[in-house]
DNA sequence: CTGTTAGCGCGTTCAC
DNA sequence: GTGAACGCGCTAACAG
């Protein structure tokens, strides 16, 4: 900077103007700094502004699994919409685990301003914590007075098992997910209310991590139980299930109804997957986008924006099989 | 800092040293102040440290799309491989373009300690620019002299044509991938020098994005040129053009051969798709490796990682059709 | 083993 | 409209 300067004409002040506050100068000596600045190869040292007006300019995000499909294009949005302000991300994966996701927001905390956690599995108190320290926005998990974007997948929950109920299904499995998620808690609670409402037996089968195979491997028992439709935690496991049970030579919808959620597949699988769709990029773009007011300081505390979910009929529901 | 040392009693060097060289303290001291540390909330500030010593223990990393099922395992083995050593990572998204991808890169420049660009869009010159500015590892990308990572793709898509090719295949589809990509390039060089020297035909089918609806929009096309297989740039695009396929009556492999590339699936298509398999993780992990070795100054310049790739053989190639 | 001093590169008061 | 001086929080010599 200071070599700029001196090949300018002008004093460090100067240059530091022409970068951030351009309007304040002469045109004319903006331009003569730009092109020099151009020749010589300066750029502004973003570490070293962060040092100095505390505004770094950066947000750390952090999602339980990076290859979790659901995430990728949450992360994306967020990025864009991040990148739009001039922002850069920093992405951690906590692997589920509660301690990882506070060393990585600990090694954050000093070089950002501010945080988005998905789907957190910290304690709500840590979450307090951190939001005191710095401006936060939580996605998919719920502490009143933090500002959060929840995408609201309960009603479309239960309106799958309505569904199931009027295709004449009467008993019913809920293959749940991670027990820590907040969209777990939603979905296992509503799938449970409803059915109960409906007069539903519905069997919870526990799951610890969503994935393809744990789907395969619930197989068994998922026919032993004698239930004649299922409702899974997502859809990567109820894809899972779904070849475990053709598998069995049981099919789908015929003998054996199936509703995923999150729409991560699209009509990609055979028949195509009844599921509970919404936006995970509106999902983070909305988060971004009220992280950043939130930064400037335009976001009261404990704001809470909904997202919607809807449910999707397609080829895995049918009518429940006669005995 | 100077609250912390004033507290406990010491210097504020003293408090610096505890927390970044504590080898060189007396324990006792180190223990102390970690606990006055702990009590009154100090942590140290990376970003203040970065501008001091000059390491700023972040890396940038940028990828075309973090939706696209090939990077976020890569991503992921990255972020928890620099996490191993205490670095945080930053992700970009360039979208296929390369004005984007240099935006993302400056931006990254001034508060990072390493570079990894995966499936670099970025010129040849622009990259040795960078890489001359900061330490830099390629993924996917082959520019003499940088550090870089490939996986070798291109024997194991000679073995996928030499395999249709034993299988009676006579006229065969390319399906290609982004034009920029190196990947794509090599895939596709390999597919045709091996389609020659069998003296197969092999007619290059051009796409700008790899999509499944992409793949699915190709089914018209790839039906009409008379050919009886083909192989597809990514398993994303082979999916969409084997639904594609399906949809308009052509069995597969009974009609007609097909073959991906990544094994993104696994073997979750219907039938399972043979495919050209690798491990993104381990290039995502080495890439990191290599470039914290770079970062200490233990790399030779230029150094070349090939990982390597197989095919995999399951359900989507069967002997050609008679006519 | 510990304290003192001088910056790292920049933004931001103040003067002018 | 522009320049000079101070400090952001920390590390790195250099003393002691």
């Amino acid at each position: 900077m200071a070599d700029l300067a001196r090949a300018v004409g002008v004093s460090k002040s100067t240059v530091s103007r022409a970068f951030s506050r351009p309007d304040m100068l002469n045109p004319e000596t903006v331009d003569r700094i730009a092109e020099v600045a151009a020749r010589i190869g300066y750029r502004p040292n973003r570490a070293a502004r962060a040092l100095s007006t505390g505004r770094h300019g950066n947000i750390g995000m952090v999602v339980p699994d990076i290859a979790n499909p659901f995430f990728p294009p949450l992360i994306r949005a967020g990025q864009v919409e991040a990148d739009r302000s001039d922002f850069c991300v920093f992405l951690g994966n906590s692997d589920e685990d509660p301690e990882q996701e506070d060393r990585l927001v600990s090694h954050f905390l000093s070089q950002v301003s501010g945080l988005l956690l998905i789907a957190s599995r910290l304690d709500e108190d840590r979450i307090r914590a951190y939001a005191d320290l710095c401006p936060l926005v939580l996605v998919n998990r719920d502490v009143a007075g933090i500002p959060r974007i929840l995408i609201d997948s309960g009603p479309a929950v239960a309106e799958a098992v309505r569904h199931l109920h009027s295709l004449g299904h009467e008993r019913i499995i809920y293959v749940s997910g991670p027990p820590k998620s907040w969209s777990e808690q939603e979905r296992r609670a509503a799938a449970k209310a409803e059915a109960e409402r409906l007069g539903m037996s519905l069997t919870v089968v526990p799951v610890t991590k969503p994935a393809y195979e744990t789907g395969l491997e619930l197989a068994p028992p998922v026919l032993d139980s004698g239930a004649t439709a299922a409702v899974a935690f997502d859809d990567i496991t109820a894809h899972g299930l779904m070849t475990g049970l053709s598998h069995r030579g049981v099919a789908i919808p015929k003998d054996f109804s199936l509703v995923g959620c999150d729409d991560v597949l699209g009509a990609r699988t055979n028949p195509p997957m009844t599921t509970v769709t919404t936006s995970s990029e509106e999902a983070g773009r909305c988060a971004i986008a009220m992280l950043l007011a939130l930064i400037a300081g335009a976001v009261p505390q404990g704001t809470l924006r909904t997202i919607s979910t809807r449910l999707v009929l397609r080829g895995t529901t049918g009518p429940a099989p006669q005995r």
